[in-house]
DNA sequence: ATTACTTCCGTAGCCAAGTACGGAGTCAAG
DNA sequence: CTTGACTCCGTACTTGGCTACGGAAGTAAT
């Protein structure tokens, strides 16, 4: 009842499992974002699901801003690197990280007051969107920065 | 003591205060991404403070894993359109900022954990990092998925 | 008016991240 | 033991997002 497969996917049920194409694969070892297995002589590797977890947290670190070589380095912090090593790495992306928290957050919120404030229709409502993302650089005098959506 | 230029800068100026390169405003103009103010008869355009902070929610957006024209859909949102033509699209928008928080939290998480885990050293702690991704989709009798650092 | 610095504009080049291609080898089914 | 689908591997092409280049024209200081 769990799954079928526990440890012996060829390369094109790997990229099914992960969601990407079979040269994406081949693409990402030769990247050392994925080990290459070792091939059973002259025959054809195989992969578990460890492998396909591991392509999946490629691109959902993808769809959040980093690139595969801060990828790479996140991939890192998890494989057999030693602690302290790892820890600068770590705390400078997790201040990284922290940051993109809050500018998304900041996103959600013009987002969400956005749409509700469109829902209750009562027109003029204003959109924040762009200035969620100011924080630090004020521009003051806010003449023509601030838009209303028209009705 | 607020700002010197309230509305004229020049495009190397604007690209300065934006924190890119001339030639990317350019693009970005030609790609719909900001306005091309009028040019005043065989001169030079002029730039202004709503200029500098779209070219900066632009920057950050794109931090935070927005494509181009993933943006131009938020800009669009800001901009003129009606609200109801843009409420749709809004909340796709709100859907997909949503995963990402959680998807980031989950990273926070796993990050600040092995970070606190390795600075009182206790060896041998857990880098749930990958797995802080997975969610939906668990591979169950995690045998080999799960590793260490190594103290 | 000359000089030095921009701007303007079009076109071309660059890097990251894939995606496609083609020929040779492998493997399971019929 | 052939056929069809897949793997392997190298190389080449594509797309998104810039970045650089070059010539003409504007502009500011001397």
């Amino acid at each position: 009842m769990e799954k079928i497969f526990p440890e012996d996917l060829t390369i094109g049920g790997f990229a099914m499992a992960g969601g990407v194409n079979v040269e994406t694969i081949r693409f990402y070892q030769r990247k050392g974002l994925l080990p290459q297995p070792r091939k059973p002589y002259g025959g054809i590797r195989r992969y578990g699901a460890a492998d396909v977890t591991r392509v999946r947290f490629v691109k959902s670190a993808q769809r959040l801003g980093f690139s595969l070589d801060e990828i790479a380095d996140l991939l890192r912090l998890e494989d057999g690197t030693h602690c302290d090593e790892a820890s600068g790495l770590a705390e400078s992306k997790l201040l990284d990280v922290r940051e993109k928290l809050a500018d998304l957050a900041r996103i959600e919120t013009a987002l969400s007051s956005l749409l509700s404030a469109c829902r209750m229709r009562k027109g003029n409502v204003s959109c924040p969107l762009i200035a969620s993302l100011q924080s630090d650089n004020a521009p003051a005098r806010s003449r023509n920065t601030r838009q209303e959506c028209r009705q």
